[in-house]
DNA sequence: GGTATGTGTCACCGGTCGGTTACTTTGTCA
DNA sequence: TGACAAAGTAACCGACCGGTGACACATACC
């Protein structure tokens, strides 16, 4: 007869922006500890402790969510950390050996984030508002490395040096994903920091080698 | 009262072998239509036709189908496809235009093949029978044509050619597995036939340009 | 005949998925 | 005080998931 009293949970302190907060930091540790594949709306309000109709109402969905997040993170090495902090070194260096630092600092920058290493195998399976944010950050950041490092600079004419960037790019970001799941790739143990010298080293001379042939 | 009478179905023909054809085939059709993602148990039996309970009676589940169908295609170029099937022509080459013939015809092989693709892709979230298979014919195809690459000639001495090869197959495999689901990297267009003939170049540039700079 | 065996079908199980509805509780403001 | 919006909860929905048990049926073999 009487009323319902479900007034079982402990309530909440009724804050929408830390309720926000929470959820969104939720998506960064199921990512990191499970991978996106678990990156579900169940999963996400239990990690964080919310009810995963508050998902939908704040965010309009996990998508949203995601999409919080993405705006919130670190993903990308920034050009600061891609030409090693110090900007007027950098552009002290040859057209060469500014590609080379770069490369060093592009992969130095994936491996050090996991996150972005989940996510990049994520946007092999799909678009969503993550992977398109991380991407739209990389092809940003990616204009502007490639404009400093030729800023002021002659490139070779005849070097296609979009498709060097692809291939160089494509490399880093394989290997980089394939860390995580995988101890070796062509026989190069991948959890040996060794391996991780080695490569940098060969990118550094595909590079010299590359642009030093140049006439 | 009576005992029931379900016997709606047509009752096929009580054939094992075929039957165990049909569900096989039936993955290659899913993985190829709808991605590794939809390769599971209700989906392929009903892809196959079949009721799924066969899946566990004849393979013990899904992972035992999958087993079955890595052992009867063909995911991966085969040494002559890497030669270029005149395997006399290949050896009359010298060393690094022997590299460059067998990275081309690696990377033509990938792109020629859709499923390979999309077990790259599967790789990166997980192993199982189906990624376990590709990757020991990887590995054994990759022995063998680096030993046919260098057979009879000097290799450099301090050249790193696992790291070499580890940075070709990385590209390679990278953006192959990407141009299945976006268009773009590093501005070029992977939906364009022309940009996969510039790669073609640069690689190979890479490679005479590397191998050709040693002492 | 009879019976075991292999082949195939159907119906169900517990669990999880994304998503929605209906509700209570809290705080604010008139 | 009372109305009302915002914050939060619980319960439910249909669909699908992997997996199993019980049964019908055809055949082969004794």
């Amino acid at each position: 007869m009487a009323t319902a009293k479900p007034q079982s949970a402990p309530e909440r302190q009724r804050d929408r922006e830390a309720t926000m907060r929470l959820l969104i930091d939720a998506v960064g540790r199921v990512l990191a500890r499970q991978g996106f594949r678990e990156v579900k709306v169940n999963v996400v309000a239990r990690e964080a402790g919310i009810n995963k109709v508050l998902i939908y109402r704040y965010f309009g969905g996990l998508d949203g969510l995601v999409a919080a997040f993405a705006h919130n993170g670190d993903f990308w090495p920034d050009l600061d950390e891609l030409t090693g902090g110090d900007r007027e070194a950098f552009l002290a260096l040859p057209l060469v050996e500014r590609l080379v630092v770069a490369t060093r600092n592009y992969m130095r920058g994936i491996r050090r984030r996991p996150l972005t290493q989940e996510i990049l195998a994520w946007r092999f399976l799909e678009h969503n508002a993550l992977t398109e944010a991380l991407d739209s950050v990389r092809q940003s950041v990616g204009m502007q490395i490639m404009a400093l490092v030729r800023s002021g600079l002659a490139v070779p004419p005849n070097l296609d040096i979009a498709a060097l960037y692809a291939i160089l790019g494509g490399t880093i970001n394989h290997l980089s994903v394939r860390e995580r799941t995988e101890e070796t790739f062509a026989g190069l143990p991948l959890d040996d920091e060794a391996t991780w010298e080695r490569l940098e080293v060969m990118l550094a001379r595909i590079i010299r080698s590359v642009l030093g042939n140049e006439d």
